[in-house]
DNA sequence: AGCACGCCGACT
DNA sequence: GTCGGCGTGCTC
């Protein structure tokens, strides 16, 4: 008998994804545990490779098998849990064992093979002219990583080449992990009392006197407190009565307090009902899904804070999802005055630093209750009480790249395994999800009142035709100027939605009608006037400003259609004394612009925050009382069955950010199309209306929640080579449904271009099957998509996509 | 994806 | 008779 380890192994791609067994050393039997990162020789060429161990087994023979070479880490990076998480996300998104790993270990944990390059001290053949230099570098200063060398030597590469040919030098891949611990010299005594045999000066004696008393410190803190020097602590530890040490320390993301303070939470007898329910789901034990369906500011956040002391008084871990980054700070800020350290960030602003002490703080049980965008669901907790998923409806809690997991897939997953409630949260959920809690899926709690005085904004409707006609070719109507005015006499605040960001969004030639496209991607380019160049959104190329007309050589340029660029200047001009926030991509490029801006904002520094759909999100703002919607119908061009659901959310959203506060708040929706009935519905905030309605469409076109969506998509440089994987692919899949998955029922729709045929100069082909997404459905797809790939073409699989490409 | 093996054409 | 073209198939 012999041990033996399956191992996921990084670089395979769909078609021979597994888990790969390998004899185990019994020098590395002790190390050896599952959830451990390994090298392993790989491949006819052996090529060292990285692995993740998913089982150790003792075999009957180990005959063939190659052996693993090292185990990497010291300690297991992932759980039990996360191994079998690993493997429902490799079943269920069609990715790679290793691809799933990754999605996991956040950036820093994992570990890259770095080349390193050493001299072979046996060799005494012949070097070359060109080979001594490097050669002779090695020998003297052992072994070096590539990208020094590169740097010294020019012709590296085939220098390098030509050693190891000869066996001159050696190269090897030493597994580095990117980010190191950061860590703090700290002090501890060895001795319990001073040696008589030897001399100790009166400061050496007090300082020992000092860490006799703690028994460590950190070096800083021992300096501070005795006022010696370093010098003094060196001769102590060199007479080794004590000894220096590194201790391990948390790089803590800014918005965490050391401490918090529990105050009291008064609930409202509405809130204290779902409370109450809610409660008994927590305690319950069991694997269940709820929705707390609330308008907006009804006060959902009291609610959770309830729920966690419960939770954290078990000593059991929390996540709670935001589907923004813009929305982690004011969640920190509310969990942390209570729970102080406790709290533990994830989302993608973070350095890789702080990614990973977050990961450990949470993994090590220093964090009890991890808040963040979707990463956040991973928090490698040992034991969960609670998941939270607020503003479920929100797309971004589905990943756009591979796998493309769904948050609440991974969420139902660890609520499964820990037997814990998840908790969906919205004031407009996700169409399917409320017909799952109607139907008793899921547990339905409502909170219809808002919280406090608050009253709804009276909602104005205002034609944009009408306004053109009446002379104002303006982007901010009458009304909406008006309603301004009266913000700015009142010394309150306004906000301003325009879902567009840039100074034009389409340019065109009044001469022929040519329009400025980006050469990459099928799409409009976009003129941004701080930089003074076309841009494309999509791939992010730019181009100077045209003069002419490449088609007529025309030298009319028109720039139409107003983006948050233009849109601020017009403000400015506008009202020449108020002070206006623009919030766009653009604006908030660096690591805290999000949340330093809107603090700046909620401490009143500005009047107008004027910007892109990331200003409609959950953020409290009390002077507020008034919100524009400039364009709304514009967010509906799209045939995507999701159009409506999102106009509905979006418009409804930002009308619910005006008066939070005891004052009554205005709402202005300007739109070209006023008896828009989604519009009517969100002017109404009549969610179940909007429901009712939607729900049937969704039953007369077949759509989600009546099946699941299956896109398949390929792209490459050569359309017609994405055209016709898409049809192979297709062609497979009629030929098994038709064959031994008769059992199958789908309706395929395509394949057709993409919406957007062409990005980044790869075009687009797509098609969508309608189907049960069953275990069953996931293997015909396997095997429809298991062939041959030519060169140059990609493709991909998404279940459930929140866009429609 | 790489990388070795293998079976054909152009060459000293 | 040999070098290398890339087409094919395997990876513990």
């Amino acid at each position: 008998m012999a041990l033996t380890v399956l191992v996921a192994v990084e670089g395979t791609t769909g078609g021979f994804d597994k888990l790969f067994s390998y004899a185990l050393p019994s020098a590395l039997s002790d190390k050896a545990l599952v959830g451990k990162r390994v090298t392993v020789p790989f491949g006819r060429g052996n090529k060292t490779r990285q692995g993740m161990i998913f089982e150790i087994k003792e075999a009957e023979s180990i005959d063939g098998l190659k052996e693993v070479i090292d185990i990497n880490d010291e300690q297991s990076v992932l759980s039990d849990e996360m191994i079998k998480l690993c493997v429902y996300i490799k079943q269920n998104f069609f990715c790679t064992y290793f691809d799933a790993v990754n999605t996991i270990l956040p950036l820093g944990v994992k570990y890259k093979l770095k080349d390193y390059y050493s001299v072979n001290p046996d060799y005494n053949g012949e070097l070359s002219e060109s080979e001594r230099p490097l050669f002779d570098f090695l020998k003297s200063s052992g072994e070096t990583k590539r990208e020094n060398l590169e740097k010294t030597f020019s012709d590296f590469d085939r220098v390098s080449l030509s050693l190891i040919d000869k066996n001159a030098i050696i190269h090897t891949l030493v597994p580095t992990r990117n980010i190191k611990d950061k860590t703090n010299k700290s002090v501890r005594i060895l001795k319990e009392s001073l040696p008589e045999n030897q001399k100790f000066t009166a400061r050496q004696k007090e300082v020992f006197e000092a860490l006799y008393s703690i028994g460590e410190c950190s070096l800083k803190e021992l300096q501070y407190f005795t006022g010696a020097t370093s010098s003094v602590v060196d001769a102590l530890c060199n007479k080794g009565v004590a000894e220096y040490f590194y201790k391990k320390e948390f790089r803590m993301p800014r918005g965490i307090n050391k401490s918090g303070k529990m105050s009291d939470i008064l609930l409202t007898d509405e809130q204290q009902e779902a409370y109450n329910g809610l409660s008994l789901d927590v305690s319950a034990k069991k694997a269940i899904t709820s929705l707390l369906y609330g308008v907006t500011g009804s006060g959902k956040t009291q609610i959770f804070l309830k729920l966690v002391d419960s939770v954290i008084k078990e000593d059991k871990g929390v996540i709670i999802t935001v589907p923004e980054i813009a929305l982690t700070p004011q969640m920190i800020n509310i969990f942390s005055n209570r729970y102080g350290s406790l709290v533990a960030v994830f989302h993608s602003g973070l350095s890789f630093g702080q990614r990973m002490d977050e990961y450990n703080r949470v993994k090590e049980g220093f964090a009890k209750i991890a808040i963040g965008t979707r990463s956040a669901i991973f928090a490698p907790f040992k034991e969960i009480g609670l998941i939270v998923i607020d503003e479920e409806q929100e797309h971004t809690y589905k990943s756009e790249k591979t796998p493309r997991y769904n948050t609440k897939d991974i969420a139902r997953f660890r609520s499964a395994y820990h037997k814990c409630l998840l908790l969906l949260s919205s004031a407009t959920p996700k169409i399917e999800t409320f017909s799952k809690a109607k139907s008793g899926i899921y547990k339905l709690y409502t909170l219809k009142n808002r919280y406090g005085n608050a009253i709804l904004p009276k909602v104005k409707v205002v034609d944009m035709k009408t306004e053109l006609l009446d002379g104002n070719s303006g982007e901010i109507s009458r009304e909406l100027a008006t309603q301004i005015e009266k913000r700015l006499n009142e010394n309150k605040q306004a906000i301003i939605l325009l879902n567009r960001r840039g100074h034009n969004t389409y340019v065109s030639c009044r001469d022929c009608g040519h329009v400025f496209e980006c050469p990459e991607c099928s799409i409009s380019l976009t003129y941004h006037k701080a930089n003074n160049r076309l841009m494309c959104h999509y791939c992010g190329a730019s181009f100077p400003v045209p003069k002419k007309c490449p088609e007529c050589e025309g030298e009319n340029i028109r720039f139409s259609g107003i983006g948050t660029q233009h849109l601020e200047e017009q403000l400015k001009a506008l009202f020449p004394t108020s002070r206006v926030l623009r919030m766009d991509a653009d604006s908030t490029m660096t690591r805290d612009s999000y949340s330093t801006k809107l603090e700046a904002f909620a401490r009143h520094e500005y009047d107008i925050l004027l910007g892109t759909q990331m200003v409609a999100k959950g953020l409290d703002f009390p002077f507020v009382t008034l919100v524009g919607v400039i364009g709304a119908d514009k967010a509906q061009n799209s045939d995507d069955y999701r159009a409506f659901e999102r106009t509905f959310s979006l418009i409804t959203q930002v009308i619910g950010r005006a008066g939070r506060s005891d004052d009554k708040g205005v709402a202005v929706i300007q739109t070209n199309d006023p008896d828009n009935h989604i519009i009517e519905l969100a002017k109404a905030q009549d969610y179940e209306a909007f429901y009712n309605e939607e729900i049937n469409n969704r039953k007369i076109m077949i759509y989600p929640p009546f099946c699941d969506i299956c896109m398949i998509y390929a792209q490459s440089v050569d359309a017609a080579l994405s055209k016709e994987c898409t049809y192979n692919i297709s062609k497979r899949i009629k030929e098994l449904v038709n064959g031994d998955f008769s059992d199958i029922k789908i309706i395929v729709l395509g394949p057709s271009p993409a919406s957007i045929p062409k990005i980044g100069g790869k075009y687009r082909y797509r098609m969508i099957i309608k189907c049960k997404a069953t275990k069953r459905f996931k293997e015909m797809i396997k095997l429809a998509t298991d062939t041959k790939l030519k060169k140059d073409v990609s493709f991909g699989i998404d279940i459930n996509p929140e866009t429609i490409i």
